[in-house]
DNA sequence: AACAATTATTTTGTCAGACATTAATGCGAC
DNA sequence: GTCGCATTAATGTCTGACAAAATAATTGTT
């Protein structure tokens, strides 16, 4: 749905400060209720991307990118963005798993390693093993003890997500890090903060290393 | 209504993990429509915060924390995230004046002098200064000519501000960093990329340090 | 004719109700 | 016991109506 809207707000050449069409002539416009088109735009609403006001209609706050996939100019900014969050959240998730190998409980240690045995399951299964990923440290972040953590960084990615996800959704992004899981969670599950942290740190520069190798691939 | 719901939510002692009610039902218990909760239930779920699944229903997927402002607990919570997220705007707002500076099109500089003259007249008439502010603010990110740079920062923000933007909604956060708004809209508009840098950073500084200052106060 | 007050209109905001879709659960046949 | 089917309880979607607000138009007054 927000990729429609994206799009058909690109085809129009819209840019910001522009007024959209009133909802219920999207609403038609996409062949969809207004219901789906108020939500869209709750949700740009929410992310200061339109302005929403009675009788003046809806404003574009924020220029819409498009993640249409077969671009290769906008593949390379999302890449690039990607990188931008990865470096916001490096930090964070580090100490998440420095945390984590100190304060988790039993229970939570059961967890961890119930989450990266599913992430591993779903790998060798050749699946989409995206979500499994984001539960493994979700539970991390939820061992930590420090709540915040894992919510700042959701709410990082979340933001990314809804407008970036697409182009990079492909499951082989990642795919090198995926290994380095599992005895990452057996040294938190073992106390070992040093190893967790260094090991998490490997996680994320992997990544980082097969998003810029996409880069490069689009550009030559 | 969010913020009724958070506060439904901690009266009920809910934590990570647990069940909401049906969404009919929490719309009978606060006397307004499944489209009002339903929306504020997304406006959750897109910021990571809960779980839905037809059958199964709305479990929590983080810890929801009140915004009340008499817990001075929360309140103290609250000031470390806020300090948190100012960590991580820090360096992207700094790079944002410093390419400003050297992007800015003479039609950014009109605009950018608008703003800040805007800023300055409402913060000396008395009044609520945020929205100029973050007008100001954005001006810069769009005169920065990376659109990245303001996508990113208004996400970490707004994403924040939804949950966090209450207690510290009182105009007087931040005061003391206003008079060095026109200085650095100078330097910016005079391609000064280095002292715009530093105003930046010094303003920034001093956000930090009055959140602190509460948090003191707090704590004692 | 200029300006103030009032009315009309357009658009978002909210509501209620119905139906579709999905996934857990219970039950029965094998 | 387990597989499959029906039940069912929840979210997801659609429709239509009305409320509220802000702009636009119109009327009244000086």
């Amino acid at each position: 749905m927000l990729e429609e809207l994206t799009r058909a707000i690109e085809a129009r050449g819209l840019s910001v400060g522009d007024r959209l069409p009133p909802e219920i002539e999207i609403a038609r416009g996409l062949g969809i209720s207004r219901t789906k088109v108020r939500e869209a735009l709750t949700s740009w609403q929410n992310m200061g991307i339109v302005i929403r006001n009675k009788k003046a209609g809806t404003r574009l706050a924020a220029e819409v990118v498009s993640n249409a996939i077969h671009l290769p100019l906008t593949l390379k900014i999302e890449a690039e963005s990607m990188l931008r969050t990865h470096a916001v959240r490096r930090p964070l998730e580090i100490e998440v798993a420095g945390l984590a190998a100190v304060n988790a409980t039993e229970h939570d240690r059961r967890i961890i390693m119930a989450r990266v045995r599913e992430l591993m399951a779903s790998h060798t299964a050749g699946e989409d093993w995206r979500q499994a990923d984001r539960r493994f440290h979700g539970a991390l972040q939820h061992a930590c003890g420090n709540p915040l953590f894992g919510q700042l960084i959701q709410q990082i990615q979340q933001g990314f997500n809804e407008v970036y996800e697409a182009p990079f959704g492909r499951p082989h992004i990642g795919e090198t890090s995926i290994p380095k899981h599992l005895p990452m969670a057996e040294a938190i599950v073992q106390g070992n903060a040093e190893a967790a942290r260094r090991l998490m740190a490997e996680i994320l520069d992997l990544v980082t290393e097969e998003v810029r190798k996409v880069m490069v691939t689009i550009n030559v």
